[in-house]
DNA sequence: TTGTACGCGTTATCAA
DNA sequence: TTGATAACGCGTACAA
C-alpha cells in the first residue's frame, strides 16, 4: 500500500505537497498537480481516511443505533440517515440495540472508541447514564424516535400521545366503544406508553370508561401482535376495535384476528402507526397513523452534522404525524359482537 | 480527552504499561495493574481505536454494500452480518448502492479509504472493474447474494435458476398453462435473470411453450409489482398464474390484482421469492420459495473474517433453498379465465 | 507556490 | 515485569 511519501518521492515533489493535491487542488501550480496525480496512478495510490481522521479528529463517521433494522419505520429512518451522509461524505455505521439498554449502553461505548463524531439513538431509557454521560462530555448526539420536547439535546421525534389520541378518536368517531390497545412494552419504549395516554385520555373526553383488560402489552414482533390480539378477543367481553402501537404489530394483529375467525373489518376495526411502506399493501389496506420516518432520519442526520460543525444550542424537532383512513377501520355493527 | 499518555503520567507508569493492561492485563503485575485502572477511572479515559488501527493495520470494520435496506430481505442479511460482527468485536458500515454500479463503485472507494479490512457486497455487475481490482489487490472481500458457483473469491448465494424452477414447477403441478413472470429488471440483476432461466427451462421440460408476452421487466419495488401485474392481465390472453422474483414484488402484484377486481388465489395464483418474513402474515399468504438471508449474511461475515484473518482458498457457500406453499398458488379452475 | 518538521494516540520492539 | 522509543500516514504551522 503506496503512501503520500511513495507518491511525492515518484513526483519529485514534497508530501505536504501531495496533500494539498489532495484537499486544495487549486493551491498548487497546475503543472505539479499534474505531476502528482500521475504519480498517484502510477503507484496505485490510495488515500488513507483513517490517517487523515488520526490527526484531523474528524473520522467522518457517525454511529446510528436503533432497536432493530428488521422493523421497516427504521430500516426508512437509516435510510434517511445515510442518504443525507452520503451527500456529505459521512459514513454510518448501524448498531442494533434490539431494546435492550444494555446493548445500546455497549454500543455507545464501541462507537466512540471507533470515533465516531456523533451519534444518532433511539434510546430505551431516557433516563440512563448513556444519555447522562454522553450530555456531562459534550459528545454530539440526536435523539431519533424522540418522545421529548425539551432538554439538554436535541431530537426528532413525534408527538405520540397525540398520535394515540388520533387514532383513537378514528375509533371513537366511527362508534366504537369497546376499543383494545395492543402495545409494545412500556419498558421497552416510552413512545408506546405515550400513544397509550393517549388512547387513555381520548376515552375519558368521550366518556368511555378506561378498562384496563382491554390493554395488551408484547414485544414489537409480528407474533407478538397476533398473540396478543389473541389474548383480546378471548376475552368475556372483546373489543370491536383495536388499536396497535405499530403498524408491525397490526400486521400480526390482523393475521391472529383472522385465525380466530373474524371477518375483517366488518367484525373487527384496526387501526396502526408509522404508515410504514406496505401499510397500503395489507388486506384489509391499513388505517394508520403516518410518521415521516425517513424524513426524521434525514433531519436528524442534518441536525447531527451542524452540532459537529458547531455545537448550538438543542433543537427539538417535533414532525408532523397524520391519520391516514384505509380499510381496515369502519363504523360499528349494530348488531352485537360474535359470542362464544 | 485524555490519552495512555495521561494515564501513564498519573499512574506513574509508561505507556506501553498502560497498553499491556488495555490488551492483555494478565501481563502486568496486579498491583500495577489497578494502579493503572484507577488513573484510568481518574480522567475517564476513553479508549482510542482509531489510533489503533492506526499502528495495528486493522480497523476491526467491514463495509457491508447492498442494493436498499428497504427490502426486508436485505435487512434480514444485514441483520445476520452484524451480529456475527458483534460478537466478535467487528463495526459494519452499511452503503446502499440503489442496484446503481456507479453508487457501488463509489461505495468501495469511500470504503476502502475508510480502511475496513474487508467488504461484504451484493454486486449489480459481476463483470465490473470493481470487482476485477478487488481481485487484483487481494482485498478481501466476499459476495453475498451471489449468484456464481466458481470465480477467484468467497461468496454465499443460493441456485437462483433451480429457485425460478422449483417455482414454475409448482405452478406447472396446479394445472397452470399460461404462467407469467414480473422479474426485477435483468440489467439491475443477475439473479433475476437466473430465476427466469429456471422458469423458461421449466416450460420447456413441460412442453408448455415459452411466451415472450408474458414476462414483464421491473425494478425492485412495491409499485413495480402492481403496476407490472396489471400489464399482465391486461394481455388478451392473461396468464392464470404468475411467479414474481422476490416476495416484495409479490406483494405488490398481489395488490395489482385485487385492484383490477380479481379474486385471490381462485382467481390468479401467484408465488414469490425470499420469504421474507411477512410471506405468511399477506393475504392471501404467499407461496414462495425460501432463501435463508440472515443465514446468509451471518455466513458472509464468518467467510469474510476468516478470509481477513488468514487469506485462503475461496469458498463459494450455496444455501438450500425451499419450495414453501401457503394460500397465494392454488388449482388452475376449469372455467376460462375471465375475459374482456 | 513549495518544503521542512512536528504532532496526533497507539502498538511493537528491544533493552533493562 | 516494566520502560524508552520508533513507527504508522497524514495535516499543518512555519519557513523559504
Amino acid at each position: 500500500m503506496s503512501t503520500i511519501l511513495d507518491v511525492a518521492r515518484l513526483a519529485g515533489v514534497s508530501t505536504a505537497t501531495v496533500s494539498r493535491v489532495i484537499n486544495s487542488p487549486d493551491s498548487v501550480r497546475e503543472e505539479t498537480r499534474e505531476k502528482v496525480y500521475l504519480a498517484m496512478a502510477k503507484c496505485n495510490y490510495k488515500y488513507n481516511a483513517l490517517a487523515r481522521g488520526f490527526v484531523t479528529k474528524r473520522s467522518n463517521t457517525i454511529g446510528l443505533i436503533i432497536p432493530t433494522i428488521n422493523n421497516p419505520v427504521f430500516a426508512d429512518s437509516t435510510l434517511g440517515v445515510q442518504e443525507y451522509g452520503d451527500a456529505n461524505n459521512i459514513r454510518v455505521i448501524l448498531g442494533n440495540s434490539y431494546y435492550k439498554y444494555s446493548q445500546e449502553e455497549n454500543l455507545v461505548k464501541v462507537l466512540r472508541e471507533s470515533q465516531v463524531d456523533g451519534l444518532i439513538l433511539t434510546t430505551t431509557n431516557l433516563k440512563g447514564d448513556v444519555l447522562k454521560s454522553l450530555i456531562d462530555e459534550k459528545f454530539p448526539f440526536v435523539l431519533l424516535f424522540s418522545t421529548v420536547k425539551g432538554g439538554p439535546f436535541s431530537a426528532v421525534g413525534i408527538d405520540n400521545y397525540r398520535g394515540g389520541y388520533l387514532a383513537t378518536e378514528h375509533l371513537v368517531s366511527l362508534g366504537h366503544k369497546r376499543i383494545g390497545m395492543v402495545a409494545g412494552n412500556f419498558s421497552m419504549t416510552d413512545r408506546s406508553y405515550h400513544r397509550w395516554h393517549g388512547y387513555k385520555s381520548c376515552l375519558r373526553n368521550n366518556k368511555i370508561s378506561y378498562d384496563k383488560e382491554l390493554l395488551v402489552q408484547t414485544d414489537y414482533s409480528l407474533s407478538g401482535g397476533r398473540d396478543s390480539i389473541k389474548k383480546l378477543l378471548g376475552l368475556p367481553s372483546p373489543p370491536t376495535a383495536v388499536f396497535c402501537s405499530n403498524d408491525y404489530i397490526a400486521l400480526g394483529a390482523i393475521k391472529g384476528a383472522r385465525e380466530t375467525g373474524l371477518i375483517l373489518p366488518e367484525e373487527l376495526s384496526i387501526v396502526g402507526f408509522d404508515d410504514m411502506q406496505t401499510a397500503s399493501y395489507m388486506v384489509p389496506a391499513l388505517t394508520t397513523i403516518r410518521q415521516p420516518a425517513y424524513e426524521m432520519g434525514r433531519r436528524a442526520a442534518e441536525l447531527l452534522l451542524s452540532q459537529i460543525e458547531q455545537p448550538s444550542k438543542p433543537i427539538q424537532d417535533m414532525m408532523d404525524i397524520a391519520l391516514v383512513v384505509r380499510e381496515s377501520s369502519t363504523a360499528v355493527r349494530e348488531t352485537t359482537h360474535k359470542e362464544e
